[in-house]
DNA sequence: GTCTATATCAAGATAGAC
DNA sequence: GTCTATCTTGATATAGAC
């Protein structure tokens, strides 16, 4: 059995609280042994008596994101007239608010079996029933706002781009 | 003025060439000022002699993408039926022949000034025309075949996940 | 046009003492 | 639980000789 997120150490959890706070402030290429080390006033070597290595680190994170994620998804749907559009907002606020985060949980395929049990599921739930149960087309609406917060995020839209209008579209187009 | 792939001398091009075969044979990282040495049998120094930098390599490699990947959508367009289908089938197959270079395209801002003139737009227009002249509509319907196409590369989607469905189903979202 | 030598920096990880 | 010392690897880039 893998070690999924819940089951660490005291001190293993407040490494990687501490790794969550040095990836959303100085990014991904800060978050490195050494610096994370220095975060906790402590050495590098020292890390890996509470941790397995970065993999394991990495793998602790996402599986928190997933459950905040989670979170927001079942807050917004609440009794929302318009789901999908409500899931929308929570989605972009989601990668605006964390967005070292959310690239680390959407860049590389993800390390499941390090992640804490059904918490992918439960975050692709809402999804799945906001586009009337049909995975397919759930999955054509994620790619769709993974696409508008993703290059956002990468600042590949041009300046002048009304991002807001975009969004409308597309959840327009996939409501229908 | 800044260089803007056209005006490369021929070293130059050829130092270009082999940083592209190298990029998509062995991925991103490998495209190192020293791999790229050894690929062309000298030495890393040597092509500060040809190119300013990396910076200015990679701006070479994006804007000679942006002009196939313009000739690729000016092709599937033609005279066809459902240009916007034919237009996604063109999309995707770009995104898998070229990954490595695809990402180099997608994933940061665009060096606009480093590119060669009016390729960012040459390769938009179909995609514009096929929205109906709408350039949000348009920004959402790339967005969604960036996230279709990155969440593939990325491994991100669940295993069994059947794509050219979730392909039909955003083609036909946009398309309605 | 290419070379050697070098500067500078940073990464992940391990051994073994305390 | 933390330390020092170290290994191994790799990056971009510059100076100056040939």
């Amino acid at each position: 059995m893998a070690s999924s997120g819940a089951d660490l150490s005291p001190r293993a959890r407040e490494i990687v609280a501490a790794a969550g706070e040095l990836l959303e402030e100085e990014g991904a290429e800060a978050l490195s042994m050494r610096r994370l080390a220095g975060r906790l006033g402590i050495r590098a070597p020292s890390i890996y008596k509470h941790v397995s290595g970065k993999e394991e680190l990495e793998a602790a994170l996402v599986s928190d994101g997933f459950e905040a994620l989670a979170a927001a998804f079942e807050e917004a749907v609440g009794d929302a007239a318009d789901p999908l559009a409500e899931l929308a907002r929570a989605y972009r606020r989601f990668a605006v608010a964390r967005p070292h985060l959310y690239r680390l949980m959407t860049e590389r395929p993800l390390p499941r079996d390090l992640l804490g049990p059904g918490v992918e599921a439960r975050a692709a739930l809402p999804v799945v029933q906001a586009a009337g149960g049909d995975p397919d087309r759930a999955r054509a609406t994620w790619a769709f706002a993974h696409g508008m917060v993703i290059l956002e995020l990468n600042g590949r839209f041009p300046p002048d781009a009304d991002l807001d209008a975009a969004w409308e579209q597309g959840v327009a187009a996939f409501r229908a």
